[in-house]
RNA sequence: GCGAGGGUAGCCAAGCCAGGAAAAGGCGGCGGACUCAAGAUCCGCUCCCGUAGGGGUCCAUGCGUUCAAAUCGCAUCCCUCGCACCA
């Protein structure tokens, strides 16, 4: 990387980037203390240690990294941890396949993630990295799981299991492989097909919390939309009510709707296959039977309106009427009480249905009066009206609105509201080895009984190859007496499904090695909620609903005081290549190691955070990743050449004001993107200043001071995102310190510096366009005249006034002094509607003087420019506030 | 079907919430400076017309609100994502 030409300088980022990562771990710059009040905590979602970092990997954590070194620099406490998701299922392939044990595996993996990590200059405070396969982690798994337990949130409910006749065993989802023959799949050992079986697992009971897990979304302001309205997807809130309906079987069955405003256009009731009194009719009805056992069948598709009359009825509790029962494969176990009473007339698959089957179709609403439909414009033989309306032929309810008519009905009913949810509880249990054990004993004479506190953790015993779950086949671990009643009992052979690990490590990095509690109640109270959570939207469902449901469970259990674990939430996009997403099957990838051998980590994470914002997809180019190389050196160079007093300097003279000012206004709006996360922007700032310092040391002999505030600036701003180089450059211009732990440049904006850049561009660029135009070959002198004091004034009171403004303007005598020149200008105001705000006449002045080396340099003529009233009088005429006169000479 | 987010110059992309300049920035393309040359760096141009800063057209499409619309409202078309036999 060394080049032998003196005037380029180059750094070689592979001999930097060490040296620095040494630095930072021998001054501890990223570690937190204990005791700091109330941290920026600022988190990647933890990786599932694969071994192998790929590019999302590195985007994820240059943006988090970015962001914790700016708060840092900001002279925040700043919690920035790292951690390993490391149970779970490749870990456990990975023994099956290549015999190795599933946990020197994962360790293996960590060890090269960590180690790819460290190549890439992370600041992770590593003092408080965590894994979850510890025992010192999981045993808190099961702590907390007994403590849901005792508070009633655990409870065992049957499930669907994958059950393999051969093996004798149940297997875990991920054991069963796809089989065309088989619905149901075959074992991914002995290929037996696999059966269904129903059996008794253990469930977090989230729906307890379904409402509160819903509400509180639309406070979420820190959320993006998306993920907020999946998660209200996921949740599926339905507000409705359940009516009972007695049968002629005797029984009374619940149903749930959300339109009881149409009861009265009941005209068949249906179960659906699953439901228990279906069931009971079966019994005594064969073609009931069989119609359930086909749509038991996996694999048969039945028609949509598929279904069979039972010979039974049920009583409309609204009508009075008998409505004949069917049993319908549209009617679904799982949705509302799995029975529902049928309105064709007002809902399409119960119009499909009744038409299949011959059955009559009553409409009972029509469109009202404000719908953009005539009440006699629907035919409700034809299609279903879905909408709400008011009613008809409902006896003494006819005319009342839809809502009205709900509650209505509810009362008279003797219903009651009710709130549907589709979400379910959490089933937890997981036929697999490698995941935290479940702390409780089955006893043949007590039950289920919790695994006492003491005994904790629950470890894995060693792995064996197996067909089923390793844990069924150690009988040795497995044997164990009651903690109840001393008799011999078995322990629980499933382990947690991993996202409860995920579900609470961000407390543990509060207390990593905190013995006796999952975390330090005190000081997670604190340092809770995660300030800026980042991480990628596949995790939107799940894991951030279960961690949400934990943050909820814990405050209810009194051990934090928090209902929310992350305040804002990012969800960064992924890195594509040639349009399409980075997969390692394609061999379409960028691997981070060799890249980094060629480039250096800081090329990467400038590159991608230069790319594009970061919740926004954008695709890896080698030219990109080149230009953010170049401009690394672009930036040493400068700071060196300048450090090695290669660059004259003096008192650079009316430059230096207007370098100065920049340097201000470049901070502030870089401090303003990276408070936003948008580094793009801020590194654009970073690029125009250096190009201006550049620009400065080329035209004339810079200021020392200016100049190195300007380097220093550049290189501040710079560190969050290349943060190797920004050290190295800091050290080149004289620091002793560390970048890292210097302050962030002041942001004091010069007053009215919008409008002052504005009014330089717009001069350029007049100038620009009259040498273009005019067909000047060789300018030699450029005038510029700012307009004279009485139109600044004129133009104040302009904006003041409303009605005639011409008038107004010339009744005061300071204007009409002036006459038709005054006139001119007043009708020119009068006729924009809208008048800027201007900066005073001197102001402008001073600006443009400040910048008139920009011209100067550009076309290599004399600028000379007049303050208000210095102007020559031809000049001065064509100038307005914020439109100074030109005249170019050749 | 329901919901969310989008459609901006050759391409990528800002601006839209808080209406006020043909619309930032990057890439690509074109021209110039420096250089033996390359690279790096610097200065421009890149919707149309124009020999003094002018004019025209323009932000998916069409209406509308306003002195003024990429920005606000309504309608239409298209894209992406999520959910969906949800009673």
């Amino acid at each position: 990387m060394s080049d032998s030409a003196p005037e380029t300088r180059r750094f070689d980022p592979g001999e930097v980037e060490p040296r620095w990562q040494e630095a930072w771990d021998t001054a501890d710059v990223f570690h937190i203390e204990d005791d700091a009040e109330d941290p920026s905590y600022v988190l990647a979602m933890f990786p599932y240690p694969s071994g192998e970092m790929h590019m999302g990997h590195v985007r994820n954590y240059a943006i988090t990294d970015a962001y914790a070194w700016y708060r840092r620099m900001q002279g925040d406490a700043v919690l920035h941890p790292m951690g390993w998701d490391s149970f779970g299922l490749p870990a456990e392939n990975a023994a099956n396949e290549r015999d190795v044990d599933p946990r020197e595996w994962t360790m293996d993996c960590i060890d090269r993630m960590k180690s790819q990590m460290e190549l890439m200059g992370l600041g992770f405070d590593w003092d408080r990295e965590v894994t979850t396969c510890e025992p010192e982690y999981f045993q808190w798994n099961q702590w907390l799981f007994l403590q849901c337990y005792e508070a009633g949130l655990v409870e065992r409910q049957a499930a669907e299991l994958n059950w393999c006749p051969d093996c004798e065993t149940v297997l875990a989802d991920e054991n069963v492989n796809p089989h065309p023959d088989h619905a149901n799949g075959i074992c991914w050992r002995c290929d037996s097909p696999i059966d269904k079986r129903d059996l008794d697992q253990w469930f977090f009971t989230t729906t307890e919390y379904a409402d509160e897990l819903y509400d509180t979304l639309d406070e979420m302001d820190g959320w993006p939309e998306n993920v907020r309205e999946m998660q209200r997807n996921w949740i599926g809130k339905q507000e409705g009510a359940s009516v009972g309906f007695d049968l002629t079987t005797g029984d009374s069955v619940d149903i749930f709707t959300t339109r009881l405003d149409t009861v009265y256009g009941a005209t068949f009731f249906a179960l659906s296959p699953g439901h228990e009194v279906a069931a009971e009719i079966a019994a005594e009805n064969d073609a009931v039977a069989e119609y359930i056992e086909r749509a038991d069948r996996e694999g048969e598709d039945l028609p949509q309106t598929s279904g069979v009359f039972t010979g039974e009825y049920a009583e409309n509790p609204a009508t009075g009427e008998q409505i004949p029962v069917y049993v319908a494969d549209y009617v679904l176990e799982d949705i509302g009480t799995g029975a529902l009473y049928a309105v064709p007339a007002h809902d399409d698959r119960d119009h499909a249905f009744a038409q299949t089957h011959d059955i009559d179709i009553r409409q009972v609403v029509e469109p009202a009066p404000e719908a953009d439909r005539e009440p006699g414009g629907i035919d409700t033989e034809e299609a279903a009206y879905t909408e709400d309306g008011l009613l008809v032929n409902s006896g003494e309810y006819d005319g009342l609105a839809s809502a009205e008519a709900r509650e209505r009905f509810v009362a008279d009913l003797d219903g009651e509201f009710r709130t549907a949810h589709s979400l379910r509880d959490w089933c937890i249990s997981r036929q697999r080895y490698w995941g935290t054990p479940i702390p409780f004993v089955d006893c043949p004479d007590c039950g289920y009984v919790p695994v006492p506190d003491e005994e904790l953790p629950v470890e894995l015993p060693e792995f064996v190859q197996t067909t089923g779950n390793p844990l069924d086949a150690a009988e040795e671990w497995k044997q164990v007496t009651c903690p109840d009643c001393g008799g011999p009992a078995e322990r629980e052979t499933d382990t947690m499904d991993t996202f409860v690990d995920s579900s609470w490590y961000f407390l543990r990095f509060v207390s990593p090695d905190l013995p006796d509690a999952p975390f330090d109640t005190g000081r997670a109270n604190n340092w809770m909620p995660v300030d800026q959570y980042v991480g990628g939207i596949e995790h939107a469902t799940m894991h951030l609903i279960y961690s949400r449901f934990f943050t909820k469970v814990l405050d209810d259990i009194d051990l934090l005081d928090h209902r929310e674990p992350f305040r804002n939430l990012l969800t960064q996009g992924m890195v594509r290549k040639g349009g399409e997403a980075m997969s390692s099957s394609t061999g379409n990838v960028v691997s981070p190691r060799p890249f980094v051998d060629s480039y250096g980590a800081d090329t990467g994470r400038l590159f991608m955070l230069n790319a594009a914002q970061p919740e926004k997809d954008f695709d890896w180019t080698d030219e990109g990743a080149q230009s953010a190389h170049d401009f690394l050196q672009n930036v040493y160079g400068l700071a060196a050449t300048y450090a090695e007093g290669e660059i004259d300097t003096g008192d650079g003279g009316v430059v230096d004001e207007y370098v100065a000012h920049e340097t201000s206004a470049a901070a502030a709006t870089a401090t303003e993107q990276f408070e936003q996360f948008r580094f793009n922007h801020a590194l654009q700032e970073v690029r125009d200043l250096v190009a201006l310092l550049r620009r400065y040391a080329d035209h004339t002999d810079p200021r020392p001071e200016t100049f190195e505030r300007g380097l220093e600036t550049v290189t501040k701003l710079l560190a969050p995102v290349a943060p190797h180089t920004a050290e190295e450059v800091w050290h080149r211009l004289g620091n002793d310190d560390l970048i890292a732990t210097a302050e962030w440049p002041s942001v004091d904006t010069p007053e009215g510096y919008d409008t002052a850049r504005l009014l330089v561009e717009n001069t350029r660029e007049d100038v620009r366009d009259i040498i273009d135009v005019a067909g000047i070959e060789e300018p030699e002198q450029i005038e510029i005249g700012v307009a004279p004091d009485w139109k600044y004034y004129a133009r104040r009171r302009a904006r003041e006034l409303d009605g005639n403004v011409v008038g107004q303007l010339m009744g005061d005598d300071r204007l009409r002094s002036r006459g038709e020149d005054a006139a001119d200008y007043a009708k020119e105001l009068a006729a924009a509607g809208h008048i800027d705000e201007q900066l005073r006449p001197e102001r402008e002045g001073e600006v443009l003087r400040r910048a008139s080396w920009l011209l100067e340099r550009e076309f290599g003529a004399d600028v000379t420019v007049y303050g208000p009233d210095e102007a020559p009088a031809n000049l001065a005429a064509k100038a307005t506030p914020g439109r100074p006169g030109i005249r170019i000479e050749e």
